[in-house]
DNA sequence: TCCGAATGGTCCACAATTGGCTCAACGAGG
DNA sequence: CCTCGTTGAGCCAATTGTGGACCATTCGGA
């Protein structure tokens, strides 16, 4: 029956795709199942996917199953891959835009425990000794403002910002914009968000963050470049194309 | 026998780590006792394990037993995992503190043929006549306004937070809000967006981004409980049930 | 000190599932 | 009649799950 009835099934399949169907497993059912599904023979179904499969969006394995290709649209791997590699710049530009908001929502919604365990960890940052002790009690600070949001998916996007700082490049960078003044300012601008955390004032606790994260940039921006590259590297943001490509078309 | 069996096993110990559910102790049920708990056997459960074990959220010790992690620096991988079981709600909060500085940021630096194609994309979706496309091109929408941000990383924020939207429970939760006078309501919305940009008038913009969220974030909120469980892992901002044996026996 | 229960580590034979492949037959269209 | 897509069936190889058995280590009690 000459009717393309492989084409039909072959056109349905790449609908599904498309529509994010199978996106969570990133497995389709099997052969016979499809069959059924279609109510055609199963190696209608074959020829339905070779051809798809000979233009990369499905990979098949013998005994596992069908699979839709890894980097076809973008799907969470790909754009963490894309994340940890972005400039400090743009990172204290997130930061600006997120933490200050958080801070106000945590005078708003955060418990008076939740809070306490803030005024703590300024506490423990205060006292500390080492640098590296300041800096993870620095780190705590900023966390438990977030932990006070109540708000999980808001931590999350604060953790992928901490995750980034973390690496490498931004440790040197840190390191080289470290001096014993900076570190005694940063504890007054914390003391000054906390005092707007514990009023409860979310404007006074939002703008005290909005300084706090503007002396930061300043004395990163401080920082000699590293070397060319690593200059390039670290400061170009997404500067180029006069005509932006969009993704997905 | 390839269900992929292991996987759901995965899938579900990770939840019930993240969860707490084991917090008191540090320690899991052995293997024999997971193994009926799902009804599958024992080397199903171990190699489930072992793919938690390899990437150190487990540690498993002979003749005692098998223990959370204690000094676990949670990475990229696993922050992703959380990020994709995110409420609603929680997303909703996240996109007004991200979207309307988006839009001022935008406004601000954009360049003239990023604005436009902001604007290309308001177009296309105000004459889409299917609502398919007009999905498309609204998220169109509000993409290019962060593409104008000229920031890369707040770029690949948007975007996991569109990911996070394009999930099945969302699909489903923005099919029941769905309605024609809202759509248009949007439309008028994304109009004054885009009037506040291209007068790059970055407050106008920014205001005009917050109310069309809160327009999306009351529509959403319209639609009643899909169904008591579905109800639990939308709304909740927490995780799943304590769950037990998903297979047969 | 010694023993035994509990627990993870390893291995095996077997079954079940899945994609890969072949083949004979059918039927519509030329 | 011939061609070509389709059907239904069967078998193969790869992979995973099952149900064990046995070992090594740990720990508490006899």
């Amino acid at each position: 029956m000459p009717r393309w009835i492989a084409g039909e099934v072959e056109q349905s399949l790449r609908r599904r795709i498309e529509s994010g169907e199978w996106r969570q497993t990133r497995r389709l059912p099997n052969e016979r199942e499809l069959a059924v599904q279609y109510g055609v023979a199963r190696n209608t179904v074959r020829s339905a996917i070779d051809r798809i499969v000979s233009d990369g969006a499905l990979i098949r394995e013998v005994g596992r199953g069908t699979f839709l290709s890894n980097d076809r649209d973008p799907d969470f791997q790909s754009v963490v891959r894309k994340l940890s590699g972005a400039s400090p710049l743009d990172v204290m530009a997130v930061r600006m835009i997120v933490e200050p908001r958080a801070a106000a929502l945590a005078a708003a919604r955060g418990s008076a425990s939740e809070l306490e365990a803030v005024a703590a960890a300024h506490g423990s940052a205060t006292h500390a000794i080492e640098s590296g002790a300041f800096e993870r009690w620095d780190a705590e600070f900023h966390q438990r403002i977030f932990a006070a949001t109540r708000n999980e998916l808001l931590n999350n996007v604060h953790e992928l910002l901490r995750l980034i700082r973390s690496q490498d490049l931004w440790i040197e960078l840190k390191r080289r914009s470290f001096s014993v003044e900076r570190r005694l300012r940063y504890c007054d601008e914390h003391a000054a968000i906390l005092a707007g955390l514990l009023k409860r004032h979310a404007e006074e606790a939002s703008s005290a963050m909005l300084i706090h994260l503007q002396t930061v940039e300043e004395n990163l921006a401080s920082v000699p470049a590293l070397s060319p590259s690593a200059n390039t590297r670290l400061y170009s943001s997404a500067r180029d194309p006069p005509e932006p490509a969009f993704r997905r078309k």
